[in-house]
DNA sequence: CAAATCCTCCAAAGATCGTTGGAATATCCG
DNA sequence: CGGATATTCCAACGATCTTTGGAGGATTTG
């Protein structure tokens, strides 16, 4: 009794550990952090096949990270709790301070250095002020179901589009899912090479969101 | 370019959480947040052999989440930080939060219902009242390297020849390592057996100090 | 320098995980 | 009911992880 016969409890914590350790499955819980989504969705924004997906998503489900809600024959995943999002926040936050690697990874994939950013306290002043342009490059669905209050949505791809229709003067905020997001750095590269003031949002959406911040969500 | 090519940061991201994928490695975390340990030490109280102990603190020092001191022949494993420790804080919390496997387990080893539990500000008044006798029940070196302020050391095995010397009035307050310790739980079903008033901590140590209660540590 | 101690590294066997295509299942629609 | 769509289940192969004993390194002590 002695020499502590709590391994189950571990066993059974390692099934969640174990849920984090793969770098598909940690895709898939960032892409879900913005919203639900189907599995054909998560298939193909990720780029495996539907059966890995499948496989994966039910990982995560018996994990208990995850919850299913069907809808005709679609199956739509979301995170169990915002409490699995604010952990996985909390994991990428420890990597990045503890090793080198993760942030030169990111560095690298993100272009830091070259784009500025823009902290929570000086978003929310700017948009008191009303004198900034904040721009959510997400895909229109994840704007929908959850934005700063005051953005507008305009997805990567027609950003140069819509870009002839604002005033050169106005300086631009961009913002995306999380620090992991690349879009808000390339959009801020895209737009300060055609003479636009660009900066982008530290970190995203779930981390604004985390922080407790408002959000403001698109009603059906 | 469209087509997101972080997968290189999701793979250094999964090695921190491949860290925390192992029953055998969350047993070296959970005792590594009570305060540094040798390799030997590590396999010793969790009965691993020498060989794998090494090797899963190699991983753990790979993913960065664990730092090393030598000392003589002798090589002292930490946690790299108190992120790592909350972090690991905060995997218990969503695990029993969303899987009722974990609570399951727990409650089976814990033996929970019959224990009651004492919160954090109770406790904290009734330090200040003095009326409450409050017992460390862990090894005699994890009271060293850090205590609540006003506990007495009784490690769990000598529990029973110090009750003697104590006066049957006094209230007893338990607490070990943290929410997965059983020797608290254990301890207080030995004293309410002899007729003694006594219940445990709500989780133990390492929530404490996570929680931003003080701390103190004996000097060498 | 030699012996002792503590730890890491290595190689091999066994266990577990990941991916894949195709079959099976569930739901909706006509 | 039959066809279409979305998802899960299955089997199997390769890849990765875990454990173990023993060899190899580093450090202290005599």
């Amino acid at each position: 009794m002695d020499p502590t016969p709590l391994s189950e409890v571990f066993d059974e914590l390692a099934v969640v550990g174990k849920a984090f350790g793969s770098a598909r499955r940690l895709e898939l819980i960032d892409l879900l952090t913005q919203g639900e989504r189907t599995v054909d969705a998560l298939s193909r924004q990720t780029g495996m096949g539907v059966s890995t997906t499948s496989a994966h998503l039910q990982i995560l489900k018996l994990s208990n990270l995850v919850r299913t809600r069907r809808e005709g024959t679609r199956i739509h995943y979301r995170l169990a709790g915002e409490d699995v999002a604010a952990l996985y926040a909390a994991m990428r936050q420890v990597a990045l301070a503890n090793s080198p690697d993760v942030e030169k990874a990111l560095a690298a994939h993100l272009g830091m250095g070259e784009v500025e950013e823009v902290s929570h306290p000086e978003l929310l002043r700017r948009l008191q002020a009303g004198d900034v342009l904040l721009v959510d490059v997400r895909p229109a669905e994840e704007y929908a179901a959850g934005h700063i209050p005051g953005a507008v949505s305009i997805p990567f791809g027609s950003l140069q589009e819509a870009l002839g229709g604002w005033p050169p003067g106005e300086e631009i905020i961009t913002y995306c899912r999380g620090a992991y997001c690349v879009m808000a750095s390339d959009a801020v590269r895209l737009l300060t090479d055609r003479g636009r003031t660009a900066r982008r949002l530290k970190d995203g959406l779930l981390e604004w969101r985390l922080a407790g911040h408002p959000v403001e969500r698109t009603p059906v």
